[in-house]
DNA sequence: GGCCCACTGTACCATGTGGTACATGAGATC
DNA sequence: GATCTCATGTACCACATGGTACAGTGGGCC
């Protein structure tokens, strides 16, 4: 850490922080499918040799990105707890129109696109399946259970709206229609609302 | 077509048609991200000059590998066509159990790998995106009117189940939680049900 | 000033890639 | 039997890739 001051300047980033964060846009953008670190590179304005030299090797940048992209995606969750007075429908509402933000569809895109690597077993991208649904049910669980939702049901509730959120914008991300993918939700915030108020909590299955 | 008796023997096909049903197997096992002619042909007991023979370049082999599993995915659906006078439970049972098949896993993997490399535009693979998700939901919309969805409601509702579907599978194949995602959709069709009995024509909204 | 060390760049290498040129073999047609 | 056509295989090519060797730079530290 002594010579950080020599490559701090104004962002206060180290090269390697500079360029993660450009490599997470760049893949972002283009997939990582196709990238190599000469493509890479020259669009960080470096050469491939620096990639190599800061993350050790192609392997390693990836698992960087996509552990750094996981965390992000991971980071929204707590930033958009709903407040657990407003209506069930009303906090549904809320969290799709955060999560389907235009602005969110490049990392979304990345994320589906590891997501189905993963599935097929590509090296170093596998770890990323490990709580890739149940890192998302604790606190869904929670959610649900605060909306009214039975416990013994919450869990299998918040499996399914994590599934419809991710189904969605898998439809979102090809279609881009998005009142039509909005209409969708909008009827599944219906039909739920209904079961909510009739027999969530006072008719415990 | 003259020389067709030569290749044909016992089973009929041509030899492109065997070698595009092998690859179809290996890529559904290894996944096509990593795949090269090489070690396709090797698989499949042959040179990576007859892949190039028959199908003319890498990237139209994989188009039409693509466009096959899709004519395929879609092939299911007028399979499992549920009976309208069975309870809406039981149909939607019906079809989660047959889409949830273990031995269409490999199949489905395919299918999501491809789908998020066409997010990312990767050429040749865009056009899967065209149908996507339309072409499911003029059939899914009628089955929906047949199952008591007013019309107006039926399309958004067609939508939402393309979406669960999808976003269950994505579940299954990465948890193989069986029972928890089969416990999600129990949740679903309960949710559901409750909606079509009290809502579903009687109260249009 | 002398040393250290993170950082960056230039060649270079071995390897695997998709694709091409060319030769061979086996049926089918005449 | 001559010939044609499709299928297949061998050898090869140009190229891009990930990774390495080596050199240079410039600021902090003593």
């Amino acid at each position: 850490m002594y010579h950080m001051v020599q490559w701090a300047g104004v962002t206060g980033k180290s090269p390697r922080e500079r360029l993660l964060d450009g490599a997470i846009d760049y893949v972002a953008q283009h997939g990582l499918a196709d990238v190599s670190l000469r493509s890479l590179a020259a669009a960080l304005g470096t050469s491939h040799r620096m990639l190599i030299h800061h993350f050790g090797s192609k392997e390693r940048l990836w698992v960087e990105i996509v552990r750094t992209v996981e965390a992000r995606q991971r980071g929204l969750l707590a930033q958009i707890l709903p407040d657990p007075d407003q209506p069930v429908g009303e906090a549904m509402r809320a969290w799709w129109k955060h999560i389907s933000d235009p602005a969110l569809w490049p990392n979304e895109r990345l994320f589906f696109e590891i997501y189905g690597q993963a599935l097929q077993g590509r090296p170093h991208t596998t770890e990323l399946l490990d709580g890739i649904v149940d890192d998302w049910l604790g606190p869904a669980t929670e959610i649900n259970v605060s909306l009214g939702v039975p416990p013994e049901l919450a869990r299998a509730h918040a499996r399914l709206g994590v599934a419809i959120t991710r189904g969605l914008l898998l439809d979102l991300l090809a279609t881009r229609d998005v009142a039509a993918v909005d209409a969708a939700m909008e009827a599944f915030i219906d039909v739920y609302t209904l079961w909510i108020e009739r027999a969530g909590g006072s008719l415990p299955r």
